[in-house]
DNA sequence: CGGGGCCTTCCACTGAACGGAAGCCAAGAC
DNA sequence: GTCTTGGCTTCCGTTCAGTGGAAGGCCCCG
């Protein structure tokens, strides 16, 4: 810990990185006191560097003085493969889902030891839910996330459960027994179905999106990502709402390996860079 | 232009934020030689950044040896403002734009002379589009881009209009006076309708999200952002668009204003931070 | 086998980053 | 009115982290 500290703040980048990290969603806009203090660093220094990525617009000060992220560095990060070729791709099955049942409809992909939130779509009637694009929760309580760790090498699984599991509900499996078996089992089915396991009064239906999803088991084919969507608890039969959700999922693995060739998708129809 | 190329390589930061602008729409991978290159770093140098920016997974480098911009980067960006607060306000009532039209939904707001779209909502029936979220198109030649512009104030209007103006179609109206005329009318009626001007076969209408959408203009209340829609040109009437478009508009703004209040929005459902 | 990309590592030099300290400003207490 | 507090900004001499040319490794192709 004390090793890694230490690399982290030597370089000037890691510590401007710092400066960035001390944003999350609990605190989305701080001073640059507060900022300084979060990052660890003597106010000068945040000071300048803070001056230095705003001059960017990595960071944006808003009237009240506090530092927000930028819109440049939003704009940056849509360009990251999640978004830029996941998203894109994945978004009109999701419409349609979303169409056919007005529930939140859910990407995901496995980022180390988390479920990360690719994206979200839901209306006004949708169950409200904790999930927020760009969020993390646990791999075992939720039914992408299990998917997802069903389809993870044994490494990470093995990993994953040789650790203490949250427990969101009394109705989440944690007990490494079981939740091995279950996995297996929803690696057998081609989907995870799990009740109340994050939030009581939900339940969340989810398939893996990728080589794995026609049902064939390569061998190092680990999902590209999971597509589940969530529903009140009492609703009639969740599970009618496999096939749906197996054919959206096909079809964005397929225009995903389509997509995969060119490197450059298309339309760059981007505008002519504006003198300033 | 040189005086800034020069204060922009100086600084340490600068040089690693100058390796990530190397990336765009049109480069979305780019080998380490690629990347010292764009980003005009002698090839030891932007080596070393590079790695240190991936160290932080603000880039990943995939198998293929090129980099691309990190999901730790994507994570970041979707903390600024635009993606935080209007995104997560504005979602809900576009699905149910959506839902009726099922045609391509855009929340955009003005960045400097561009349009920014923050948002774009389509399925596989909409018309096929160029807008990209987080893409940025001209302000005179779009329905939320005119909107945007109607509503900046007079110093944004003018230095806009005192430029030479890109004309994307024959429909685009570039003369000064021509435009000014419509960009008044438009704040006079408070929505916008653009045939043709940025696709041939598309007709696009907009209206303004904030403080001016009620009617009343106040002196200094530019909109937060433009709500558009985009359809077929042989499509009936678009004007029937404009109240439900209001009415969306209207909402949204409100519920800006509600959640302007208290800065940390609720639930804050986070994942304890797992231990590595 | 030699040439040409592309990537990685090394290391002596140096100038850019550092941060303590001092000063500024506004709000609130007394 | 003055004093205190807290947040922000600027300054500047020291020093150490960043720099980048050069050399070497690897792979592919002719």
């Amino acid at each position: 810990m004390a090793a890694e500290a230490e690399r982290d703040g030597r370089s000037v980048t890691g510590r401007a990185l710092r400066l960035l990290a001390a944003f999350d969603v609990a605190h989305p806009a701080l001073t640059l006191t507060e900022l300084a203090r979060r990052a660890d660093l003597p106010l000068a220094t945040a000071h300048r560097l803070a001056g230095e990525l705003e001059s960017w617009r990595a960071l944006e000060r808003g009237s009240d003085g506090r530092f927000r992220v930028g819109s440049r560095l939003w704009e940056m990060g849509l360009l990251a493969p999640v978004s830029s070729r996941l998203r894109q791709v994945a978004l009109p099955y999701m419409q349609d889902l979303y169409e056919a049942t007005r529930e939140n409809i859910h990407l995901a992909v496995r980022d180390g030891f988390d479920t990360l939130y690719v994206e979200k779509l839901c209306g006004h009637r949708s169950v409200p839910i904790v999930s927020r694009v760009g969020g993390r929760l646990p791999l075992h309580a939720t039914g992408v996330g299990k998917v997802l760790l069903a389809g993870a090498g044994p490494q990470v699984r093995e990993g994953y459960l040789g650790r203490p599991l949250p427990r969101p509900t009394g109705f989440t499996v944690v007990e490494r027994g079981r939740l091995e078996r279950e996995l297996r089992q929803v690696a057998r089915r081609g989907h995870a179905l799990t009740r109340e396991e994050m939030t009581l009064g939900s339940v969340s239906v989810a398939v893996p999106v990728g080589p794995a999803c026609d049902g064939e088991e390569g061998p190092d084919t680990e999902p590209a990502a999971a597509l589940g969507i969530v529903v009140r608890s009492h609703r009639a039969d969740p599970a009618r709402l496999v096939p749906p959700l197996k054919a959206a999922a096909q079809a964005i693995a397929r225009r995903l390996e389509e997509t995969a060739r060119d490197p450059a998708p298309g339309l760059e129809h981007e505008l002519p860079p504006m003198p300033r």
